[in-house]
DNA sequence: CGCACACTTGAACCCCCTCAACCCAAGTGG
DNA sequence: CCACTTGGGTTGAGGGGGTTCAAGTGTGCG
């Protein structure tokens, strides 16, 4: 990746060679307030690191040292308990910021489900970035406002949902905006196993298997493979979710 | 409504009168990070209000034009599925700020538990504070960040904990630091009912009575009125809530 | 191919929910 | 002062949704 870029030699103002300029997460991601003229701050702030499927790159409890904003790939955040018992608490994507939870150690786990690649930010260059580009905090702050959002949103899941509306909820949250599957139905990537899932919506992966399967002999979804869901019938998940029929 | 809620006249500038210097939530609030020759730009753009108890004064979904900064009383803040269950996502105390989900509508709904006070902002006026004191900014990030936090346990509890460890760490979670109940035991206020307890914790109000009446069997807790309880034996209590006698 | 791992499916069980009765304290009004 | 009401809380019996345990069935990759 790295050959063949004709970088003329760095100044500090580089005109077309900054990483940041052309990285692909920038437009989705916290990133995208910093002028174009000052992202040599973040890149020089920042190192790119990339890791395999199924690596831990941050422990529950640790100092937490490091930021991180994932570029590539997806992550599963999750919270333990002594005995096992696996809560996870978000899937992270392109753009997503990891370590918001401003705190002397980490507040959950963060594991590699494919092959993920990060920027990542000292404790300190963040502070110091952050004082230089007051956008950026305002950025974070609108952020973590977002993230408490969906966090509420979970908990109404988690606390008083079936699992049939929980499965439901989790296909529509995750219904992928842009692609539609074929013929118009929404397409839906799954990169975690059934077992994520359960995790994450406080059920079995016996349930979560079971429930989909209702779902596709139903025709409400369709599963083409093991990571992929397509909706048939947007309508009804939805409907589902919501628990909107249940009314009355 | 109430009878002789006399404010004080409100002057842009009052000399030693500012309501804000008086205010007892202000050392936990955010408000803490203002200096006192600013606090009159404070209390300039907020109005004082109080709500009786069982007021409700957000809706979720109505439009977010106000923000709230909890003074006095209790409230509770949850959120509605269209058959009537509820989830209850938090418990907002003195120094609690409301509405810190910055978008259109508001994420949830309040309702006031004993009688609440509060400080309202419009919109414009805080963001236009935001944007004059970057130390409230600052602050505010930080809160968010703990308010995720604290989400993602209450995740981890929704979804992964069993009832009696439920009941077990919301007891530790609401104990108060400074005031310990008696013989240095921990005393535990709970102003809610059972039922808000139950919403709260993804489960019913019986299971939550039958769970406190367990533990008082056991002698772990004591529950000298409806609305207290002490903890007798701190250390079994946190056992349970942490699962931590179940691990291997 | 063939192993390993993830997923699916089935059957029995259990924790918590549902439904229902009862208790208790605080009003309220005659 | 007591009968009545009301709202929250407690306690009990029975049932159900999801879990647990246990085989099977792909499916991807060496």
């Amino acid at each position: 990746m790295s050959l063949s870029t004709k970088m003329p030699a760095l100044t500090s103002h580089d005109r077309r060679g900054d990483p940041c300029l052309r990285c692909g997460a920038r437009p989705e991601s916290v990133c995208g307030v910093i002028d174009d003229c000052d992202l040599h701050r973040l890149s020089a702030a920042s190192v790119v690191t990339a890791f395999d499927p199924g690596t831990s790159f941050i422990s529950e409890g640790e100092p937490a040292e490091h930021f991180f904003n994932v570029t590539d790939g997806h992550a599963k955040l999750y919270k333990l308990l002594p005995d096992g018992r696996r809560q996870i608490v978000g899937f992270a994507r392109r753009g997503d910021f990891l370590g918001l939870a401003v705190s002397k150690s980490y507040a959950f786990g963060a594991e590699a489900i494919d092959r993920v690649r990060v920027c990542r930010f000292s404790r300190r260059k963040l502070e110091a970035l952050l004082d230089d580009f007051p956008a950026l905090e305002r950025q974070l702050l609108k952020v973590a406002s977002n993230e408490l959002v969906v966090a509420q949103e979970q908990m109404l899941l988690l606390g008083r949902k079936t699992a049939r509306e929980r499965v439901a909820s989790f296909l529509r949250a995750r219904e992928e905006r842009p692609v539609p599957c074929g013929d118009g139905t929404g397409r839906v990537p799954l990169p975690m196993t059934r077992g994520d899932i359960a995790d994450y919506l406080g059920l079995t992966l016996e349930t979560v298997s079971r429930t989909l399967s209702q779902f596709k002999r139903d025709r409400l979804i369709a599963l083409p493979t093991l990571s992929e869901a397509c909706l048939l019938d947007r309508e009804a998940v939805t409907e589902i979710a919501e628990a909107a029929g249940t009314a009355l």
